[in-house]
DNA sequence: GAATATTTTGTAATCGATTTCATTAACTAT
DNA sequence: ATAGTTAATGAAATCGATTACAAAATATTC
């Protein structure tokens, strides 16, 4: 069914249809027919013919790093539940943890003419930053910070900060710190910051603070852990980066024989759903990925509908930090 | 930069260019010319007019119950990284575990005449089955198994009876099922079949198995283990149709006070990631999640390759049964 | 070397919509 | 009543590729 052939049935030119369909002046008496007609054959426009001719898709790009881990699934639920009700079409595009094939799909996405991007950032390059810059389409980053480009982050600073002072409080000053590596700014930097300032306010030295620095995964977990007491440091608090990387640390520490918490403390961050399954359950701070996915998704539909109205314009960067809610459960 | 540019740069006509990239008779005279133009350029082809030409896209839909979820997130990993090599796009839908919307995105997808659907399957609809029947598109549905179409799965019902049997081996014989929602046939109905049969084979009788049948979700292993003893059952094993429903058993154990395995054996079905960092760690059965996701891919690939050559005509369905395999850890 | 088959080539049609443009019809204001 | 707006209309151009078709160039056969 196409849109000549509803015109001929309504007895009107395929332009008045196309007008009824996106709204330009047509008489009441067509509008009627036309309406008819398209409700019998239950006709949808060829989206295809559409892009071409208004040079652009109705499709919206989402890179994210890898798809099975917990913060991301959140993410992209978040992400999804909005976007399905736009009218637009997801796309994600798994880049692999690996910033190369980041770059590769927002070319591909901006060669394709998709309606916009929506980037669960890892690692920027200074390629990232110059796409940023150049690029006229509309991109949200989640999970990062960077003044060239629109972001929806978390005060991942006032996280770490916070999590580490509950520590403090609960009388631990003898601490450690799982990181993660340090490309990536939010997780990597700004949290090992976070833990720093509250060691500072607390009269604590922050330089005594001994840190691994690790992957992502629970077995990075468990290796940071277990350098740390083979360098023969034994601490009575433990902060881990994420959530992941203390179910880690925990294991470590009960194969060794060390009471949590009884004799050591251990803490993460993001308040994910492994932190609520194991023994004993983990003191976190409760990072918020679903509405995280959800508040960039619809910034970039209002950044989209922004473009539409003065097209060629480079859109303001805007920048939405979350905050984070204290979980205290039984690991600290 | 499009293709009668290029054909001007390189002298030819813009048929000659189409030829060259699509495979068609031209001398080597001009094939080297359009080759040199377009690897200056970088020139790529508007995918949205040859989709409108060729009538089809490079869109492959992958309908999924849900994101955030262990076996559904490795089942897409796998589905991706086949993907993304292959020169099409993988379009995500989330179907919110809703039957109609996965029905209203399979049409979206035929409408918008992607190359092909993979459904991550839970209940099957009459007007599934009538889709399946009358559609012609390429479908491959992974974690179900009908005739009307091809499927990648699991020997769900094998895997059920294997830790049934192992757990009876282990000399518990005084059994509780908590079982999915029987909508869902594989993990509703046939692994709780496997269950009844190992029974059926040590010689236990399977109508005095008490059964509690829930939804998915860790909360409903709680529920539904908290069901089984108000009602005044103390079981010495209980066999949990996944592991996250197992998670939630242990939980409601041990809150209980009974100790699992010393009191009550706990096992699960699936081999996720929580069964690996909960105590005791859990004995299971793995399926192969991100493997199925791999294979369906693949298959979907081939019979888009398939119907490439013959169209219009309906491809033969296959049926592709994954195996499984036990893994013992502590808590039977 | 003529007749025939095969390969190469460009022109123009095509896919299905939207949009420009010129024209006509219907109002408003004077 | 007339000039001047504004709204409604359809024919035709357009988006950027692929492909049917016919013509031209080349190769093959006898």
């Amino acid at each position: 069914m196409k849109i000549s052939e509803i015109a001929r049935m309504a007895g009107v030119s395929s332009a008045a249809v196309s007008r009824y369909i996106n709204g330009g002046s047509i008489s009441e008496e067509k509008k009627q027919r036309i309406k008819k007609v398209i409700e019998e054959t239950g006709y949808v426009p060829n989206p295809t013919a559409r892009s071409l001719r208004q040079q652009r898709t109705d499709g919206i790009g989402v890179i994210v790093p890898k798809f099975n881990s917990d913060s991301v699934s959140n993410l992209i639920e978040g992400v999804s539940t909005v976007l399905s009700k736009s009218g637009y079409l997801a796309i994600f595009g798994n880049a692999e943890n690996d910033e190369k094939r980041e770059l590769e799909y927002m070319r591909l996405m901006q060669e394709t003419r998709f309606a916009g991007i929506l980037l669960m950032g890892t690692v920027f390059t200074a390629k990232h930053i110059a796409f940023f810059r150049e690029s006229k389409m509309p991109i949200v980053v989640c999970g990062q910070n960077h003044p060239s480009v629109t972001c929806v982050y978390h005060d991942d600073k006032g996280a770490a900060k916070e999590i580490t002072r509950y520590m403090i409080e609960k009388g631990r000053r003898k601490l450690a710190y799982i990181g993660a590596i340090e490309r990536d700014i939010s997780v990597g930097i700004n949290r090992r910051e976070g833990v720093e300032e509250a060691m500072s306010e607390a009269q604590l030295d922050p330089s005594a603070l001994v840190r691994a620095q690790v992957f992502f995964a629970v077995d990075d977990g468990y290796k940071g852990m277990n350098d740390i007491l083979d360098g023969g440091y034994v601490p009575d608090g433990v902060i881990c980066a994420t959530d992941t990387l203390a179910v880690g640390a925990i294991k470590a520490l009960q194969e060794r024989g060390y009471k949590v918490p009884g004799d050591i403390s251990v803490a993460g961050i993001g308040g994910g759903f492994a932190g609520t399954i194991i023994t004993p359950a983990l003191t976190t701070v409760k990072l918020f990925h679903r509405e995280c996915g959800e508040r960039g998704a619809r910034l970039l539909l209002s950044m989209i509908e922004q473009q539409r109205e003065k097209p060629d314009q480079k859109l303001p960067t805007t920048h939405t930090m979350f905050g984070y809610s204290l979980i205290e459960r039984e690991s600290v």
